[in-house]
DNA sequence: CCACGTCCTTGATTTGCGTCAAACGCCCGC
DNA sequence: GCGGGCGTTTGACGCAAATCAAGGACGTGG
């Protein structure tokens, strides 16, 4: 970590970005040094790291703006701080959330498919950003980072393959309570033998991640509320009195042996 | 490609597993030539190879079949030869397909999570398997073969994100559609305009890969069939007539300009 | 070639969630 | 503190797909 300090006070910074001036988000430096401390590994030799340094983009964005730009290539984007969505476009204005990212996550964001994908804060956020082609040609003999990014991808395989359960075969209440467990273990405050969720994303954002629609969302939330499961405060603060009962809710099942 | 092959001969082999009596299968040392080609990088030390030659397993299954023991960890494994899906179990015997595979696939096989997950064959198979944190630990230092592993769980998660998109938000005819395009750009014959499908799975298959029932499978084939798009043959032959009638049934958005 | 088991198709009925509408509540800016 | 806009909740009704049931088709083994 010295060293990489030594690397980062020898650079001169590139003409301050846009999203510098935006409120209440830190410097390219601070940003840069958390993707760096998160994500190069810590033997990683100056050359590399002026590399990604010379590639890394900085963009911040206000609650529901799409802070990347359309650059027709796919990109490898670190949230420095805030939280994402990232949501699929279908046809007839069709819209699917595919994953949400918190402070610390890498997010690869290809730029087409069968579907459009756009990357949208759900809280003032700031973003490192990578031409995705040019990342992979730096990262391409680092083997500490390519394992890194290795393990975060199949992290997000996973999640994303659970997903897909909950979206073929789950009922409209295991879904919210299966989304309400996940919060709880990724950005839960523990309090009172259960926790506190205080959720960035709207019941719509819910909604469009679980495949359902806002109406069912919120029933549901009524009804795991009427089984003493939850209780809810504003729009983002959700009490979860009873993790295990959400869990059975949620249709996981039970732990192995 | 001449010096693994050089390695191979050099190599004397492990006792002959039981796979290798199964009726059609390749041998073991095929099986790993073609792990070998598939994923190792050219350049790899005769150290990593013989590394990884030694953690592989050979398990073949005929269809139906779970070849994998259940070792509690999760593996790494390469499809030599025939078909695979991964199933997950949710409570109540539900089942989801969360993935297809064909030969030269790389599967990444959690042990558990929420739910729980099965490796089956959809045809007589060849399975080259590592235990998947010795396979890393092996990787660790080899960035040609973390960039291959990394390209494909990219592709992966892709393919993942995609299913969500229809298992979300699209009907019944729009994701059998996506379906059969799917598989027409994956292991399509090009046959008069259109192609050939030879599916390994079953309408059951299809039916629990995209959320839906066998029933509307069925029916959703007999719309498609009605509007001139496909026939079929059997239980496994689909003729699909008209790609892009296809692509517009299955919601895909217009390729971009 | 035939028998059998399993898969696939088809029809009728039921159901969980979507859609539509409107009232209520929260949060932010002035 | 107040007003307004937008998010959330709630109720009624409709619908796409699931469920149930049964017949037809396919593929394999003897």
């Amino acid at each position: 970590m010295t060293q990489i300090k030594d690397v980062v006070l020898r650079w001169s910074y590139p003409q301050a970005m846009s999203s510098d001036h935006s409120p209440g988000l830190s410097t390219t430096s601070e940003q840069f040094d958390r993707f760096a401390s998160a994500i190069l590994p810590c033997g990683i030799c100056d050359r590399a790291f002026a590399r990604f340094r010379s590639l890394a983009r900085f963009d911040g964005a206000a609650t529901g703006k799409a802070p990347l730009a359309k650059t027709g290539e796919d990109q490898i984007v670190f949230v420095a701080s805030g939280a994402t969505k990232l949501v699929a476009h279908a046809t007839h204005g069709r819209e699917q959330i595919v994953a949400f990212h918190f402070a610390g996550d890498l997010v690869s964001v290809p730029a087409r498919a069968a579907h459009a994908y756009t990357l949208v804060a759900l809280q003032p956020c700031a973003l490192v950003t990578f031409p995705a082609a040019a990342f992979m040609l730096a990262a391409r003999a680092e083997a500490g980072l390519l394992n890194e990014v290795l393990q975060r991808a199949l992290r997000a395989l996973d999640r994303s393959r659970e997903k897909s359960i909950i979206l073929g075969r789950k009922s409209a209440q295991e879904r919210v309570a299966s989304f309400l467990a996940t919060m709880a273990e990724r950005i839960g405050a523990p309090q009172d033998g259960g926790c506190v969720l205080d959720l960035p994303m709207s019941r719509r954002d819910i909604a469009d991640s679980l495949g359902l629609t806002i109406e069912t969302v919120s029933r549901q939330f009524g009804e795991l509320r009427d089984l003493g499961l939850l209780e809810t405060s504003g729009r983002s603060i959700v009490k979860l009195h009873d993790l295990a009962g959400l869990d059975a809710r949620a249709g996981h099942l039970p732990v192995a042996a």
